[in-house]
DNA sequence: AAGCTAAACTTCGAAGCTAAAGATTATATT
DNA sequence: AATATAATCTTTAGCTTCGAAGTTTAGCTT
């Protein structure tokens, strides 16, 4: 086997030479970029989940748990705002707090000054579970950039922001759904 | 409105001020290069997504269609392998082919070598869409790098794919579904 | 203040996914 | 050759999600 990598995932070279092969508009060099990000993408969340499920909170819960934390204190926010920040249906929300509220990690309740809202807030174990998948989450990205140096950190994040800019200008969110909070 | 976002989303600025805020031990430029990976990858998902849309192809098909065109011709594979490669059961990866067929995009019969074996095969339709998600991709990408010099795109895919053998090397791969072929 | 209209959440039905059990065929063992 | 074991796919049950319809409350309009 030529291939360090398992489950018959081919080598990024591999996979674009395919590209190539198949597809001969291709620049190998956007490529190679598109399909780095996407990999590296795809590899971050399994390693997210894995932590995650260490902690005994689901992807999802943590999800919630961080637009909550995100949305500073008290730590609270409505069931419609949270599914907008995290690109899910309304109903799909309602689900998902139900089982967070039975785990624990949120309390509902009605706001009395409008009886048609709902507030979510996080609990002091949702807290908690919080800040503990973050300190395993920074240690695993400062683990991931190890081998950049101060300058290519830099320079990494200017570049990176600068796409951002570009395809959030070009995308004005047509009635999207963003999913993937970050 | 001081900011430019849609939907209650925070800008990448607003977010890492609010990690800090919330998490102290957090380095900022480390959340910066994190935070900003996972939303442009989010964003090229919703583009990608609406690209297969207009050509009345679901992602989830064109996931499917990507992995046999880079298997080369004659572009078979079975359904475990399939599944393997996309980050899926095999249980959903018939359910999926169930309606590839009916779409047209794949074929799917029995190996007659060994008959526990089956064989989805591309059809010319199917090509043809892969065909046209990519011009249509390739197009999108190309805009998407467009204000990188050639040397900031020179340097970017080597920085990646330096981030990409890191975490590669890191997680074997533990059981692991990938998910989300790129 | 009675009745529309709108807003916010929940419920319902359909679709896709997972994990586990089941069915079918191939391979190895005795 | 008969049986056991393994490999490959399909079926089933439960969960999560979406889209759409339903419910409750607030705010307007006259």
């Amino acid at each position: 086997m030529a291939d360090t990598s398992e489950a018959g995932e081919p080598s990024l070279e591999e996979q674009i030479a395919a590209y190539q092969r198949e597809f001969q508009d291709l620049d190998p060099q956007v490529e190679k970029i598109v399909s780095a990000l996407s990999r590296l993408n795809r590899r971050m969340n399994v390693a997210y989940g894995r932590q995650t499920a260490d902690l005994g909170i689901s992807n999802a819960d943590w999800e919630v748990l961080k637009a909550l934390v995100l949305s500073g204190a008290p730590y609270r926010m409505g069931p419609g705002e949270l599914a907008k920040r995290l690109g899910l249906t309304p109903a799909a929300m309602t689900h998902r707090i139900d089982r967070m509220v039975t785990e624990g990690l949120v309390t509902r309740e009605r706001d009395e000054n409008n009886r048609v809202r709902v507030i979510v807030e996080l609990t002091g174990e949702g807290r908690e579970k919080w800040l503990a998948a973050m300190r395993l989450a920074s240690v695993f990205e400062e683990d991931l950039l190890q081998d950049l140096s101060p300058d290519e950190r830099t320079s990494l994040g200017e570049v990176l922001t600068r796409l951002l800019r570009r395809v959030e200008h070009a995308q004005p969110d047509a009635g999207g759904r963003l999913s993937d909070l970050d």
